[in-house]
Order: C-alpha cells, then structure tokens, then sequence
DNA sequence: CGTTTGGGTGAACATATGTGCACCGAAAAT
DNA sequence: ATTTTCGGTGCACATATGTTCACCCAAACG
C-alpha cells in the first residue's frame, strides 16, 4: 500500500448546529475543509501523490462530494495555489513598509520572512514543495507568482536612488537573485526541526549574511549599458584575480 | 485514473541472443533499466506518485520481478539519487580544473554546469525535483550530497588567497550561496524549453551575471572574527544607504 | 404554503495497486 | 551429469482509486 498514513476523518463542518447558517456559508466551510485537509496531508508526499478520496475522507466528506466544490484533485491545486500567495502577498506588503539602511532593511526582511513561513507553515510547505515537482500546470502557475514577485522586486529597487542608473535587466537579475535567496532560506527553515530555535537562528544568520554579500556586490556593480546585447566578453575583470 | 500515459512496455533486455552473457551482467542490466525507466517516468509526475508496477511495465518486466533488484520504491529511488550524484560529482570535478580570473572561472563554471545538465538531463530533473518534494529519506540524501557540495566548495575556496583570512562560516556562506545559485540556475535550464537555445542564453547571461555580483561582494565582505557569537547589531551600514 | 435547488450520500463500476506464493528454465556450481 | 542457484513468470488476493448514477433532504425561493 503507498498511502498508509492515519487514516482518521475529520467532520468538514463543526457540529455547531446552534444557530442556522447559510447555504453558501455552508458550502465555503466544507471547500475550505478539502483545501486545508490537503494541505496537512501534504506534510510529506507531494500533491501528485495525493488522491481525491483521501482529501475527501480526511476532510469528512464522500469522495462524490468532492465535485460539488472542484472538478478533480487539479483545480483543488490550482485553489491552494491562489490561497497561498494570497497570504504571501500579505507578507510582501509588510516587507515593502520598512524603509531603512541596507543592513537593517535585510534584517527587517528576514524577520518578516521568517515570521510568516511561522504563521503560514502549510502554505509555504505546499509552495516549496510543488515549486518543482510534480504536476505541471501546478508548477506552472507557482513559477509565475514568484516571477511576478521578482518583477515587482526590480520596480521597487528601481526607484531606489543608487540603483537609478541599472538597465532593467540587472535590476530583473538582482531582484532574481534576492528572491532566490529568500526561497532557499524559507525552504530551510521548513526544513529545519520546527523545534530547534537554534538551528533557525542559525539559518536566519546565514541569509542575512548572504544578503548583505549581494548588497557589497551592488556599488562596485558597472551598469551595462540598457541596449542588451552581443557585447559579450569584455567585462571587464573587476573581481579578485 | 490517475496515471493515464501511454503504457508501450519495453523490453528490458535488447534481444540479442547471439552471443550468451553472464547471469550477474544481464541482472545488472534488467537493474539499469529499471533505473532507466522510473528516470523517463519522472518527466511530468514526482518520485512519489510512481508505482512500482509502473516502472517494472516500462521496464519490461513483470511486477513481482522488481523485487528481484529492489526491496521496494523507496531502495530504487535511493539509488537513483546515487547513480545521479555519481555523474555530478564527474562534473565537479571538471570544474575544478580551470584556474583562472573570476570573470573567467564564472563563465567555465556555468557553461559546465549548462553542458552537464544537458548530458544528465533525466538526473537533474531527478534530484532537481526531489531535493524538495516528496518522500523524505530521498529529500535528506539529496540534501546531504549537495551540503557535501558546499562544503568541498568552501575548502576550495578556503585555498584562494584573497579568502585567506575568512571565517569558516563566512565562507560556508559563500559557497551555500553559489551552490543554490547553481541550483536553481539547473532548475531554470531544466524548465525553459529544451529546443530555445535563446531563453538558454539568457538564462546563463543572468547566472553569469548573479555570480559575478556575488564575486564583487567579496572583496568588500569584512570578514567576521572566527568568533562567531552574538555580536549582532554592530555590523556596520556599509551598503548604500 | 408548495417547489426548486444544491450540498451531501451510498452503491456500484472498471481499473489500479503492493505483495505473497508456487513455479520455470537456464546459467552456475558441484 | 547432476544439482543448485536465481532472474523472471503467472496467478491470486485484498485493497485503493476516479467517476457514474440515482437518491435524500433542508435551505432558498415563489
């Protein structure tokens, strides 16, 4: 057998008969009740591993009922694909309100980073996980968030006053680069013993570290000039020989 | 049904008769197709949702002859993570030939990097999935190879003179962020697609470029005191403001 | 009120899976 | 030449899956 895990259901709608609700209400509960449902499912196996009756079972629905709410195990990705970068946008409108020097700016970062990978563990489990694996149009979807999150990075940055003069591809680079950064860090704390604030300290040092080597890298960046082009082979060795 | 892709079994064995080979040769080879077929298999779907019949159909063997070379899914993927770190560790190797500038030693980096993941494609995409998706005890042995990769990175680096006085950490630093720039530099060649040569080149002029920011970081980086401790908050703004 | 709507049910289907078992036949060992 | 070894086979079983269909019944609506 390959799925062998506790088998316990868990009722999709809390048995609070009390007060009469609405239909629709009803029915948004019970959605939400798959989606969640999958999400701890996923704790470790991929979506591809996932099957319909077993979301529908640990959610405390029939597996025909499933299709009064998705019309298979793909859209129901699709949903929580959309759920989770909902709440990553979240994060990304926090990170936006600080405005300080670059040291303090990275720590800032890494602190929200971290705080919502906390807050959000199954949101930024499914997304670290389904990233690059498994079912493509999943895969699809979630490259081109982060591509979106990348591209508002480079306007950001855009505007700051010592980036003025970048070709809008550095800046696409370097915002590349930060976000890369940042998803390798969260994908290690997920990683990490959920326990063992020690090791996660040590993860969060390390990120800072990594951010602040790219931020030095950035002054004695030279700007190549907007028209892209062939003018490969002539950059100039500016590093150490 | 989940796994609808064409079922066209292969022969494990290419019929050749003509000349009689030893039993433990044609084992190893019916084992090499087993590893052969779940590899192809993983093209759109995740180690995880593979079915041990599956991979034994495509192999062109009968279900119950798996156990014969595996004692299950798992002993197989184990050992596909060390057939693809077999063939990844070659190219480290390669890579650590050339000596030369920093510009230079970037863009041989990359274009090694670039002409193995051609060459092993299947294995990339293996572990390129697997590293974070899925089963566990494959997640933890991708994720010890490639510390090893770090780690043997940052000695390499140790050796460079212009790294001579970093802190150990500060150097594992270092090499944990070009690996993951490797990475996901892998990861990027691995989704554009496999006949655009152009979207290839710009995926290796932004690796290359990445690299080189990074590299223009370093002779900036004060290098911490071995000391490692709590000396947090003192780090001075050195970036632009 | 009566009627319609729609979330949830249960049985049923064809098909898939992991694995145990007895067996075969040729290579290998004696 | 006889026996042993061992990849590979075929069958069988219990169990899982996706999806269909006809229902049920309380909320929603007229």
């Amino acid at each position: 057998m390959r799925h062998n895990g506790s088998m316990n259901a868990r009722a999709a709608i809390t048995p609070r008969p009390s007060i009469a609700i609405t239909r629709s209400e009803r029915k948004r509960q019970t959605r939400e009740a798959l989606l969640e449902a999958a999400l701890e499912l996923l704790e470790d196996r991929s979506f591809g591993s996932l099957s319909l009756r077993e979301v529908a079972r640990s959610a405390g629905i029939v597996p025909t009922g499933f299709y009064r709410h998705f019309d298979g195990m793909e859209e129901l990705g699709l949903a929580l694909v959309d759920e989770s970068f909902r709440t990553l946008r979240q994060m990304i409108r926090s990170a936006r309100a600080g405005r300080q020097d670059t040291t303090n700016a990275i720590r800032a970062s890494v602190a929200i980073l971290v705080r919502h990978v906390h807050e959000h563990r199954l949101h930024f489990r499914f997304i670290a996980r389904e990233r690059s694996s498994g079912v493509p149009a999943l895969r699809r979807a979630i490259h081109n968030e982060i591509r979106l999150f990348s591209s508002e990075l480079a306007i950001d940055l855009a505007r700051m006053p010592f980036l003025g003069d970048w070709s809008s591809e550095d800046l696409h680079m370097v915002s590349g680069l930060l976000v890369d950064t940042m998803v390798s860090t969260a994908e290690a704390i997920l990683d990490a013993a959920p326990d063992d604030p020690a090791a996660e300290r040590e993860i969060v040092r390390m990120a800072e570290k990594r951010l602040l080597l790219i931020a030095l890298g950035v002054p004695r960046w030279r700007p190549s000039t907007a028209a892209s082009g062939g003018e490969r082979g002539e950059r100039r060795a500016d590093g150490p020989s």
